[in-house]
DNA sequence: AATGAATGAGCCTTCATTCAT
DNA sequence: TATGAATGAAGGCTCATTCAT
């Protein structure tokens, strides 16, 4: 008898296994046949719960966005202020789940790749345009729009670059320091437009 | 009697079109029958010319540092003060040469697949350690190292944040906004912290 | 669930095909295609079964010698002199199974090639070390340790030269007429030292 | 002003080039470029002095099989009476000049692959028959015919497979070893059956 | 549901051969 | 005569995908 409820079960388990895989042999290399074995389950297995290979890279991709959402979500609700706010969508970026080692070169491989794939070209925008649109709303409450909108597209730059650095350098990435000099940037903004507002 | 001081000449036409391909198909889809094909020679040619393919990859990625290099310091010569020593390095990242959708794709790609290549890797972080310092160089006659230091820091993750945005949208990058963005930033950090130097 | 013990069995398949693919193209031009073709199945299958085709060719090589040292070990069993056991290692290398066109091709291709593969020649030198210690063994019983050193090395040498012989010719191997040369061999030995012991 | 008589020379000089690649990269591995390049001269030339590679090939086997038939004729011309033509045969096969690595290597490198090349089978077997030939004349005027065929034959493994140990042992060739070993056979040949005659 | 054997397309790479100079 | 750049066919190998069990 089938267990019930296996299915999303494998799924995650999957698309771990492919995140590891990624950050271990890198995307060309995380082959199925690899990304199968360090789920411990069958080559054969993985086209039952996925229809192909890029079906599974792109709930892959998918899973981290969602991660990245759901812990910008749980922070901007216990924000109480407009620089809370702001500051709640920096330190998601930053949060350990997504700051760590194997989720960013999963990340960065994913970037590389998407270029050539509408499909996950499309999703990564949407998370870009949400990510933008929540600090655009945090800003917009502390100064004019037109600056608002500078800010933000800052703060995001900032976050992709800081990411950027640490994936490559391979460093442990150091949310704290992250942290300052996002919180440095954000203070500057507030304290030089918000003044004149 | 062969042509004399073809080789050069053969390397960069191979170099153009292996960053054309990987903008048309993307990296993992850029064969080294397509990179031929689109130079107008033969597949078994390249291999007179590069090692094999990674030799291709690495030289590729060599030329668009070499680029930027090169751009870098020839603006960097006609800086009169350090603020105009900072922009320049800024200003050399997203010259029209170098802020290009093609170039900036064939940037991305292969930041993803650096990850897991230590020859990349290393060539990669030079690069980063050269602009940084440039960027650290010009901030330090403006404001207190500490500072300097984390105003360079910035503006690095902001130039390359920049660039992934751009990458990623696939929007015409606008050399302007980019220089603007990055400007402003440059500015308030001097006005903030150099004032209290 | 898969079938079990089809490993065995598929490799088996996998060296007669190489075996006979090394007789009709010669070992240049047994290719990996051809010999898959020969077997019935497809290029891609023998990688699940050999690392790459110097292990298939390896394992080829192997297998033949196997084949000759259970035949050597049988007869030598049912000897019961030691002229008997001289001679038993004699016919096992003139055995049927040995001594035909297309095992004889193959061993003749495989020597010139061992030449400059360490991992061939290795193997091979382990099974002359082997039949010349059989043959010692069994002429020191018949004549002073001198002697038999120098009869052993001749029967083996008129062994291999016989082999090449029938091999370069490509006509019908002879049994009958090389164990008859080597038995004269081997008497006259025996007469000869044999009588002064 | 072309030099005269260049194209012997150049034959004569890839001849030898072609002798010593096969002895360090074997015949599989010893590609035109490697010839050529350990020749001193440019890939392409080789065309201009033979058809082909194969061409090449061959002319390389009738250069091995030209000096060593030379080489018996000498010996064969200053031999006095029967057992000494036996032995010049036999020694003309271990001369220094035959009897050295790189040529062992090459002629068994040849051996394996001229069982699929006709044209090498065949002037192989004109050289083989000639070598019986001349033993059975010369063990033909010391005892009965059918034995001084068998002899002749024996004599003729003996040659080839002593060739086969040493080229597969790699051992530095002991051509008074072999020498001995070979003496000791046709005399004993000639004890026992010409003293019937 | 799960396995892993089997397929076959496609890639990188090598190499004999040709050809402009 | 000589060079070596250039070609293109072919080989070994990998890998996503399918399928019998």
């Amino acid at each position: 008898m089938p267990k019930v409820g296996m299915k999303p079960l494998r799924r995650k388990q999957l698309i771990a296994a492919a995140i590891s895989s990624i950050h271990e042999y890198g995307l060309a290399d995380a082959t199925l046949a690899r990304i199968a074995r360090k789920a411990g389950v069958s080559t054969g297995i993985i086209h039952h719960y996925f229809d192909d290979k890029n079906d599974l890279i792109f709930e892959t991709m998918r899973s981290l966005l969602e991660d990245l959402r759901v812990e910008t979500v749980q922070r901007l609700r216990a924000a109480n202020d407009p620089r809370g706010r702001v500051l709640a969508v920096v330190d998601a970026s930053f949060a350990p789940q997504q700051f760590s080692v194997e989720v960013m070169t999963a990340w960065l491989s994913l970037y590389g790749s998407a270029l050539n794939a509408p499909e996950l070209r499309r999703i990564f925008n949407i998370y870009g345009a949400r990510l933008a649109s929540n600090l655009r709303h945090g800003f917009a409450a502390l100064m004019p729009m037109a600056e608002a909108r500078l800010a933000a597209e800052g703060a995001a730059a900032l976050i992709d670059g800081l990411w950027l650095q640490f994936a490559l350098k391979g460093d442990l990435p150091d949310p704290d320091h992250a942290h300052r000099l996002l919180s440095s940037y954000v203070d500057l903004q507030i304290a030089y437009h918000g003044a004149r507002q």
